[in-house]
DNA sequence: GTAATAGTTTATAAATTAGTGAACTATTAA
DNA sequence: TTAATAGTTCACTAATTTATAAACTATTAC
């Protein structure tokens, strides 16, 4: 199936989404771009782990970098990116309501 | 830090998405309801399989279903998973056609 | 009631992903 | 040219996810 190949390369963008740190890194670069130093200033953690994430996100076309001096700056490569992470978000506000939803009624 | 909470739970519902037999599930399911079967008839693969995926989308609040008769109807919880996916497949196109452009470039 | 259909659940093994710390590279400054 | 800064890469372990097959549950038909 030439399709279920597509679906593979669909599913390793996706899947650069789904790790808490990649969310906060995308959440903290909605509106600009920061470099490397910045984002572990305010997510914390190792500088390894942190610089990998960022390799995964970028190696998938999240996140663009650009090399400046000794500083590596980090952005969304769209804003298409920060669209999808916002549905998503909703996605789970939804389901937070159906739950609360679901509560109040017992 | 209360925001590494939100985090989780929004990658947790992101990192449902990253799965191609997920991916496929949600292209299938753009614009319509399918039993469990007919689904499992277009992607192929085991029973059991199907029936887990589909179990992590809907408890992410992904797919939503519904029981009739003897058959599990599945369908989008909402038009924004949709919405999230076409963006993200996006992201994978520019992706694809940036490496095209850097290989005519050679 | 017995069997068939439609699917879920469970257990387990295999594969993948994530976190850690040390070593490494590149740029700038003294 | 030596040291400091900024970050990446590598090796390894631990944790999570996935696929498979068997067992199980619920509904319908005979």
């Amino acid at each position: 199936m030439i399709n279920k190949k597509i679906f593979k390369l669909h599913a390793d963008v996706c899947k650069a989404l789904g790790h808490p740190l990649r969310i906060e890194v995308i959440d903290l670069l909605q509106d600009k771009e920061l470099c490397f130093s910045d984002i572990l200033a305010v997510t914390g953690g190792l500088k390894s782990n942190l610089s990998q994430h960022l390799s995964v996100m970028t190696k998938k076309n999240i996140l663009k970098m650009k090399r400046e001096g000794q500083c590596n700056y980090y952005s969304l490569s769209s804003d298409k990116v920060a669209q999808a992470c916002q549905l998503m978000r909703e996605v789970l506000i939804d389901s937070i309501k159906n739950h609360i939803g679901l509560i109040e009624k017992m």
